[in-house]
RNA sequence: GCUGCCGUAGCUCAGGGGUAGAGCACUCCCUUGGUAAGGGAGAGGCCGGAAGUUCAAAUCUUCUCGGCAGCACCA
């Protein structure tokens, strides 16, 4: 077998096979078995995923990929954002091709197209992709000389393509993936043709996206689609959506009577009684867990002057976000203007800070009262752009579980990992043991200098450091006046929600003129930590709801119970059941309606009601209850006395407060 | 804010150039029924808003407001 250039192949077994030269993967699959050949997307040497026409000149590593890697279904992936490239181009000549990445479940592509695409060409797109899969077109690449590459793209009208090759890196080797007549820049690598893509894809929706990602470049437009190895997993994977759609907390919150919105109050919650309740305790749990961590509570003006934004920076800053108020009676004259081109203008708090800093300020601080914790549940009004508004999730009036904490430079590391232990046991008590930590750095639009941010950065890393929880990076996504750390939670379909936060500002404190005397009895600048657990009410509620799916913990329920005979019989028994659970400080609901107890198990299962107790002449006569739980068909028969107690303790806060 | 889609009773949705329908919810009546929808009767909308085309518009056109998804921006 061996001859004057033999190449040694090992695969993961260990086994080692050589080949004469050339030697490509489809040598090797051919040469294990004709079963692996049809099934072989690519192959992996030495941990890179090339093509299987790829020559390999060396001795190597190898396996061969398949479809049931996830490496051979990321390949699927891209290979179906290429064919529906192709497809587009095919079907409508004249459109550019830009990027087409594979994400999460699967791909996309921009376009650039005089007439964006509508969900009806989705349709046909799809119905073309069918056709280049059957068509079993053989993907070649081949390397192509840069400045060639470039004219030829610009050539044929692709100039997005052409800019794209301009801006590699020198010395990156350019790559053009052909299929059929059609052909593309890409870096691979990609199936050997077509036909093994199989047909377990769908393309999902439209969607505008700009160009390089930055508003002020045209937008593009962007189709959405999913693909997975077979089409019972594309099955599962809608049914895995529809299913997390149910757990949308705008659908939820309806369902439960917790909030509503309405268009008169864009982005300002209604909180209804239950909803509200279900505030009312986290807001005391969290008050109670900061208190614990020698936080004080604060409560600080709602508007304020716009001289006073000016001087925090707000006003060069943030001012698009903010609610500007007129500081002027309203004229009630007819036609009249209703105020004054001239008002003075005073804006809604869009942030505590500045007004923390003004407690800070008033008296005479040392270095010894430093740290100084200061909390506020502030309520906030940012003036969000509409197509960002989203249920709970993003509003324009919010509440956070805001905190700043004024230190010296020599306490940030151990304030951070104080925090950072704060928050990991709050959001493990709430359900959340696994977030997600995000390091973010100085932002194009900031102020402070640059070595203050360069020094900012570092403290901040190095206080992360020590938490020594995992983290990534968010470059340029700082905080105006600081870097932050970001704490990420999910929603019901896998969007991702900053909650958390925790922001080095180096800036703020110094442009309010707020300082502490030293040790060498000098004035020095406080470093502030604005912090917050939760991030906002809301945000936190929104994804608590679609975490638990609407059924709560008890303690968080705004129903914890409801009681609920099965005919009048027991009604007397119910109502005594009621009471008592009532006077043991549960939230609790007593049903003596007038229907069958079918009926009202299925309503109070529909509110997400954490545990229906059901009672008949049966339970009366005992003194018993009949306990269903939600999320459950069965049921518990038990004494009463021994329900009440094992509920009262069920509804406990989790850090053990009532 | 940008792109696409959508906007009909409280909710979910059907209809579609000749002045509007279903299920659930709501009100009343019958049913006292053992763990996710018992039966009947009734009330409720002028079809997001404005303008236009037409003998005639919820249905077509334009504009506008709002919702949803994504992008951008952000807790």
């Amino acid at each position: 077998m061996s001859s004057n250039n033999p190449v040694n192949l090992r695969l993961p077994d260990g086994s080692v096979r050589t080949f004469d030269k050339p030697v490509t993967g489809t040598t090797l699959a051919a040469d294990i078995g004709p079963g692996l050949l049809k099934a072989a997307l690519a192959i992996k040497v030495n941990g890179d995923i090339w093509d299987l026409s790829r020559e390999i000149e060396e001795d190597s590593d190898v396996a061969i990929v398949t479809k049931k890697d996830e490496d051979g279904l990321e390949l699927l992936r891209h290979d179906a954002a290429h064919i529906m490239a192709e497809a587009v181009q095919e079907l409508f000549p004249g459109t550019q091709v830009t990027i087409g990445p594979v994400i999460e479940n699967g791909f996309f592509y921009d376009f650039a197209r005089d007439k964006p695409f509508s969900d009806d060409d989705l349709e046909v797109i799809e119905k073309r992709m069918h056709e280049i899969v059957k068509r079993n077109e053989e993907i070649i690449r081949e390397v192509w000389d840069r400045d060639e590459a470039i004219a030829y793209f610009k050539k044929i009208g692709e100039h997005y393509k052409a800019e794209i090759i301009t801006d590699l890196p020198e010395g990156e080797v350019v790559t053009i993936y052909r299929q059929g007549e059609w052909l593309d820049l890409c870096r691979g690598p990609h199936l050997p043709s077509t036909g093994k893509l199989g047909d377990a894809f769908k393309l999902m929706k439209v969607a505008g996206a700009y160009w390089r990602g930055d508003s002020k470049n045209e937008m593009l437009t962007r189709i959405y689609g999913t693909c997975w190895t077979d089409k019972k997993e594309l099955k599962a994977y809608l049914h895995r959506l529809e299913e997390a759609e149910k757990r949308d907390h705008r659908k939820l919150g309806r369902e439960m009577d917790l909030f509503h919105l309405q268009e008169e109050a864009q982005g300002s919650v209604f909180w209804h009684p239950k909803g509200y309740t279900m505030w009312l305790q986290l807001e005391k749990y969290i008050r109670s867990r900061i208190q614990e961590f020698d936080y004080q509570e604060v409560k600080t003006p709602q508007v304020l002057d716009s001289k006073f934004w000016e001087q925090s920076g707000h006003w060069a800053k943030f001012r698009e976000n903010m609610f500007v108020v007129p500081d002027e009676t309203p004229s009630t004259e007819e036609g009249a203007p209703i105020i004054s081109p001239d008002a003075k203008l005073m804006a809604l708090k869009p942030m505590n800070c500045p007004a923390h800093v003004q407690v800070f300020k008033q008296g005479i601080k040392s270095y010894r009262d430093l740290p100084i914790r200061m909390a506020e549940f502030g309520c906030c009004h940012r003036n969000e752009a509409h197509g960002a508004l989203h249920g709970l999730m993003r509003v324009r009036q919010m509440t956070q579980d805001d905190g700043h904490i004024f230190c010296r430079e020599d306490q940030i590391t151990e304030e951070t990992i104080k925090f950072c232990e704060l928050l990991a046991s709050v959001y493990r008590d709430l359900g959340f043991p696994e977030f997600r930590v995000l390091l973010a750095t100085r932002p194009e639009k900031r102020s402070g200098t640059d070595e203050s941010w360069d020094h900012a950065e570092k403290s901040l890393e190095d206080a992360l450091k020590a938490t020594g929880l995992d983290y990534g990076f968010a470059p340029g996504e700082g905080a105006f006046y600081g870097p932050k750390l970001e704490f990420h939670l999910n929603d019901a379909i896998g969007r991702t929600w900053q909650c958390g936060t925790l922001q080095l500002d180096p800036n703020m404190a110094k442009n309010l003129g707020a300082t502490y005397i030293g040790e060498d009895g000098n004035k020095h600048t406080p470093i502030m930590l604005h912090r917050a657990v939760l991030g906002t009410l809301e945000r936190f509620l929104g994804i608590m709801i679609e975490h638990y799916a609407g059924k709560v913990p008890m303690w968080l329920a705004p129903v914890q119970a409801v009681v609920a005979p099965i005919t009048s019989e027991a009604g007397e028994y119910a109502q005594e059941v009621f009471d008592k659970m009532q006077a043991a400080g549960m939230r609790v609901e007593l049903d003596l309606r007038n229907e069958k107890i079918n009926y009202k198990v299925r309503e109070h299962s529909v509110k997400k009601v954490p545990a229906i107790i059901v009672v008949g002449k049966r339970e009366a006569e005992q003194g018993t209850v009949s306990i269903r739980r939600i999320g459950s068909k069965d049921q518990t028969v038990i004494p009463f006395t021994e329900a009440l107690e094992a509920f009262t303790k069920e509804a406990t806060m989790p850090n053990g407060t009532a």
